[in-house]
DNA sequence: GCGCAAACTTGCCCAACGCGCAATATTGAT
DNA sequence: ATCAATATTGCGCGTTGGGCAAGTTTGCGC
C-alpha cells in the first residue's frame, strides 16, 4: 500500500512540475516561488493577529530563512510585498501584500484554479469535495510526521 | 475548490520537498533523480515487451530527452542501469535495472515507504485505500490535462 | 540508393530554486 | 550587561533540469 501511495506522490510531483513549468513559460517574470511566497503572506497575514513575519513564513514554507528573507526581497522589489516594523516586537517585519501583489495573487490562483478545473471538468459532483478532504488528511498527515522529522534532527 | 485543491497541491508540494532534502542528507550518494529514474526503468521494464527505452522515459518522467539521456548514463556510470541495443530497432537502447540498480530502487522504496507509513500509522483499515484510490484519480485528471497542454504547445 | 525521420548521445552553457555560513544590526528578556 | 531572538545581506555553492547544436546510426518509404 505505501508502495502504490509512494509512486503515486513521485508521478504527483512530477506533474505538478509540469504545471510549474507551465507557470514559467506564460510568466517568466514571476517565479513560481513568489506566487508561493505572497499565497503564504497572505494566508498567515490573514489568520494571524500581528500580520505575518518571516519566521512563520519560513516555518510554514520549510524554507531556509535567509532563502525567505531574500525571496521577500525580491517581492518588496517588484512591489509585490511591503515590509513595515511590527511595533509590538521591533525586531520583527510585518509583511503584507501591495494591490499589485494582491492582483498576481489573484491571477496566480486563477490560473491554477482554471487548471485543476479543467482536470476535473467531468467528474461527477462531490467527488472534488470528497479528494480535496483525503487530501487535506494526507497532508496532515505528512506535516506531523515530516515535523517530528524535522523536529529530530535539530536535536542533534 | 478549486483554489482550496490547488493550496493543498503546493502544500503537498512542499513536503514532498521536505522529504526529498531528508532523503538527500541521509543519501548524499543518490541523487533523488537517480531514484525516480531506476524506478521508472523497472515499471517501464515490467510493462513493455520490448523494454525501456530512453524516449519512454523522457516521457513518462517528463523530463527532456537530453536529461534522461545524461541521467540514465550517470546510473550506468554507477553501475545501477545498463544499456544495451535493442535488436528489434537498433537505433534504440534498452534500458535495465542491474542488481546494484534493484537493490538501491529496493532500499528507496523501503525508506518512502516507511516514510508514509509512519504518516498513516494511526489510520483507520482501509482509509490509505481510499485515499490512494483518490489520488490516482487526480494523477490521471492532472495527467489528460497537462498532456492536452503539452500537446497543444507542440502544436505550435 | 536516396532522403528524411527516428532514436539517442554528448558537449556546452544556462536557468531556476534553494541552502548554509558568516557577519551585522536591532530589539527583547532576564 | 548579557544573551537570545528577529531579521537581513553577501557570498558561494549544490541540486535539478532545460535547450541548443552537432553528430552517429538505423529504419522506412519511395
Amino acid at each position: 500500500m505505501e508502495n502504490v501511495l509512494a509512486t503515486q506522490l513521485l508521478e504527483l510531483s512530477q506533474l505538478i512540475r509540469k504545471a510549474r513549468q507551465q507557470w514559467l513559460r506564460e510568466r517568466p517574470d514571476v517565479p513560481i516561488g513568489t506566487v508561493s511566497i505572497l499565497k503564504l503572506i497572505d494566508e498567515i497575514g490573514t489568520a494571524a493577529d500581528g500580520g505575518c513575519h518571516a519566521k512563520d513564513l519560513a516555518e510554514r514554507s520549510g524554507l531556509d530563512p535567509s532563502t525567505v528573507s531574500r525571496a521577500v526581497a525580491a517581492a518588496v522589489g517588484q512591489g509585490l510585498v511591503e515590509r513595515r516594523v511590527d511595533n509590538a516586537d521591533r525586531r520583527a517585519s510585518t509583511l503584507a501584500l501591495t494591490p499589485a501583489g494582491r492582483d498576481l495573487l489573484a491571477a496566480a490562483s486563477a490560473w491554477f484554479s482554471a487548471l485543476i478545473g479543467r482536470a476535473l471538468a467531468d467528474w461527477p459532483a462531490g467527488d472534488a469535495e470528497r479528494v480535496s478532504c483525503d487530501l487535506g488528511r494526507l497532508v496532515a498527515a505528512f506535516s506531523a510526521v515530516l515535523e517530528e522529522t524535522h523536529t529530530l534532527e535539530a536535536a542533534r
